[in-house]
DNA sequence: TTCGATGCAAATAGTTTGCATTCTA
DNA sequence: TAGAATGCAAACTATTTGCATCGAA
């Protein structure tokens, strides 16, 4: 049996804000204010929130920290696989915790955007995978279309 | 049997640039250089094009046709429904004609972009409409992942 | 000869980078 | 106090828009 395409990336047990600081801390980073009050912006929201409005976020508590202090640190929390990203169609790139793995959906009428369950991409991956050697990943992915409202509006 | 939400869109029936080009008479529109040579770009390179490498191919022929006319015309284009965009992770947007009708799969270690037929989106878009409401359009999306050559490498 | 289309410049959105300064460890 | 991180400004990429001019019908 081949591993899924769908566990493919190792996600590191981060329940807290001070987990997600400590190992900053243990790859030789530093525990900056900036850092933290991001990290805590990505735990209070969910998801789909681009830089801009982490920036707005943090701000709200520490009006000088600028978004692209936001954007490297999005970038380093990345890197430790603590944040993950995904490109929405026309808007800016959107982030959240990389342990609240889902696709998105996103409707090109209202731009709202859905979380959908890893499942709904099983079949597709393994399609993707068997004739094409390309393996999935649906947590970076977008898939347009229409939502409910729209549709029946 | 309900309309499947992957023929949603009907595409006029194109298969030359004059044909286009009657198209945009019809409603009202002018057969100009840049137009007509932006469809000929279109019909000789299948896909996958950005609005700027489109630009450089008709600039090849006409060198002072414009990024903004190539931009304006797509959008023309797309609204007589002969051209498709889609949004591809980081890059810029790419366009093909409609009636050329395909997923994407974009690596995300080497920028490749697959084309997919629209089959391995079935089961994907059954159970987002069923379970969601949500009417996927495969044409505009893309599903990011990792290509055969970057897995092996 | 009209009005749709173009060229150009400038605006915009999203993101990245260089550099002097600040602050954590 | 060394070096990581920040603030700020400026660059950069993709795209859009305003406006005077040009050209297809």
């Amino acid at each position: 049996m081949s591993r899924s395409p769908l566990v493919s990336t190792p996600v590191p047990e981060v329940d807290s804000v001070d987990e997600v600081l400590a190992l900053v801390r243990a790859r030789g980073g530093r525990a900056t204010t900036a850092r933290r009050l991001l990290v805590q912006a990505l735990f209070d929201h969910g998801g789909h929130l681009s830089a801009e409005e982490l920036a707005a976020e943090v701000q709200a508590t520490s009006p000088d920290i600028h978004v692209s202090t936001v954007y490297r640190n999005l970038e380093e929390l990345e890197r430790l696989g603590v944040v993950t990203h995904a490109h929405l169609g026309h808007g800016p790139a959107t982030f959240h915790l990389a342990t609240r793995r889902h696709g998105h959906l996103v409707c090109e009428e209202c731009g709202t955007t859905i979380e959908a369950p890893l499942s709904l991409f099983e079949s597709l991956s393994k399609q993707a995978s068997a004739k094409l050697g390309f393996a999935v990943d649906p947590v970076h992915s977008a898939v347009m279309g229409r939502c409910r409202r729209c549709r029946t509006r």
